[in-house]
DNA sequence: GAACTATATTCCTTAAGGAGTATATAGAAT
DNA sequence: ATTCTATATACTCCTTAAGGAATATAGTTC
């Protein structure tokens, strides 16, 4: 994996948003959009550019497509995102993020069988 | 210190390698120049840019100017560079660098008075 | 002050990416 | 088969940035 392409993956707020979510576990498109409160074109889009550069995996779900962190990060993406989980303790949006995370999961249990939280 | 921006910085590989080298202690355009071996106007912009975000600093000596990396960097930023250091050490072109930057440290020491290496 | 050196800036062309709107697809439910 | 839900893609507009050629600037040396 290059990492000129990792960068390149970060540089976005949006991703870095869904990438530091990513981390506590796998998500479906609707969830993230409740989490970050942007439309599903923006996140879906965002999930596709990650997707092609492979910083995220997919497998659907009946209609769900859940996304999650590669199960064999490359070494250099396993060290950015470790990085990124360092730097985004005191953000205000990042802790924001994960904070309606772990508000929402019990709903998204309930609400939606596609085995994402 | 915007996280986003420093990922800004570091997508380049131009400026990947301008960071890596600079690790090693402050160096002036000419000595990236030969380092790196790439144009003047290319190091130069670069490290405009990268100066514009803060993530080095410059000091005039006579016709130089030396780079450094900011004498009190954010966390975000020390993390990053922390990271890519490690990330760089296996890839042959950051290594490549960091040869040529030994092997002509004596030389630029010499010649040019700038003070950097 | 004229020539020289090191570096910065401007101009141009080209390409990539971000946001939004609208539309398409794929599977599920009826 | 039709409708509904979740998600993806195409299209358009706009901004940023990269690279190269040429030129400008600032300091030094003679």
């Amino acid at each position: 994996m290059e990492l000129v392409q990792i960068y390149e993956c970060l540089c976005d707020p949006t991703r870095l948003r869904l990438l530091h979510v990513l981390s506590q576990g796998p998500l479906c498109v609707c969830h993230f959009q409740k989490i970050l409160g942007e439309p599903q074109v923006k996140i879906s889009k965002h999930l596709a550019y990650l997707r092609a550069r492979g910083l995220v995996e997919v497998e659907r779900a009946g209609n769900w497509m859940v996304y999650a962190l590669p199960a064999r990060p490359a070494r250099e993406l396993k060290a950015n995102l470790a990085c990124l989980q360092d730097c985004a303790q005191e953000d205000p949006i990042f802790k924001r993020d994960l904070a309606r995370l772990k508000k929402l999961a019990p709903k998204f249990a309930e609400t939606s069988p596609c085995g994402c939280h």
